[in-house]
DNA sequence: AGTGTTGTGTCAGATCATGACATCATTTAG
DNA sequence: CTAAATGATGTCATGATCTGACACAACACT
């Protein structure tokens, strides 16, 4: 019989977006979600270490599968599909969560501060495939460029996915996004 | 004879630049920006919405040049030459500030809010871009890929150029790299 | 001279965030 | 089987960020 009911945390993220869906992000205080899953709002910061980071703490669960997935494959396989292979694991790890993304996504539209939050956290994600396949033997400039032409690809997929409930799946808008990038370049680049 | 002395908000931008490197930007108070300017915290706030935005002050003056140079040449043009317009104009407009921006990078990548408002102004600046191209008659689809890859591309140069002090300046780092990306995207995909 | 506008000061207050210390069920050591 | 360590929480105090309301002095216009 523990002291306490267990899973505050789960308990505060759920608060956290339920009010923040209802109220806005601003007008939900942390005293409102404090209350709300049962504690006070002194146990928030001691599960997170601001206001913001209720919406992204899940999120540094995901880098690792990303980078077993270019790590993992033995023998000789080119850059390109290592980057296919890490987008279309992401686009698998999130797919089952669209309700979830959605929710997250229109709160975090409403605030600068979070957008900001959360293209640092794709900055993160894009520097840590871009080590991973540095480590692999690819040129640091090779790296680089292809990852962050891969998370520019991959999250306009990601938005149009988010917003067309019945076009193709996320995996499938992934797996065609960067191939058609090189064909933009290439119409782009032949005059 | 002005009441107050003029420029409040100048002299705010240089305390806070000064005192942010000098004692970083979390132990920096509002109070001690205020103070250094001559003014009152409340000041302070009438001319920026919050403490981070006296760092990005002057980004929104940016843009316009951006979508003029988009906007302007007359007769047929390719999207990729519309890109390496815009993408030079603002290398050109970054050159002369070197130092400026030097210092300022220096305490962005101190801070991760400082950080994600730094990725959302250049996500807005993206946009802009895009939406320009489409207003030309380019497709949504290519505009948009092209101005994702465009500014993941200028992101690059421009963190190599404020490291690398005796390199190629901005401008012809930025002129090399759309070409360049295309390479990375053949060679990647040719196997 | 009178009126409006502008930039600032002062003050009160809400919210966010952190440090220090106390509490108490569970777990572990002796 | 007791006693100490542990861990998640509460309470209190405090500092920092940000906003609203009101006042005031200089300037600008008529």
């Amino acid at each position: 019989m523990p002291r306490w009911p267990e899973d505050s945390r789960a308990r505060l993220v759920d608060s956290a977006v339920t009010l923040f869906a209802e109220h806005g992000y601003h007008s939900t205080t942390v005293d409102h979600i404090a209350a709300r899953a049962g504690v006070t709002a002194r146990t928030f910061f001691r599960h997170f270490s601001d206001k913001e980071e209720v919406l992204f703490a899940d999120d540094d669960t995901v880098l690792p599968g990303m980078l077993a997935s270019i790590a993992e494959p033995t023998g000789p396989v080119s850059a390109a599909e290592l980057m296919q292979r890490t987008l279309t694991q992401l686009a698998e790890v999130m797919q089952p969560q669209r309700s979830v993304l959605t929710a997250r996504q229109r709160i975090i539209e409403t605030d600068v501060a979070l957008t900001g939050r959360e293209l640092a956290k794709q900055a993160r994600w894009q520097q840590g495939v871009a080590t991973a396949l540095i480590e692999r033997g690819f040129t640091a400039d090779d790296a680089e460029v292809l990852s962050a032409i891969g998370f520019a690809i991959f999250v306009r997929a990601l938005h149009s996915w988010l917003a067309d409930n019945n076009g193709p799946t996320l995996a499938d808008r992934v797996r065609d996004a960067l191939p058609r990038a090189r064909t933009v370049l290439d119409v782009v680049s032949s005059r």
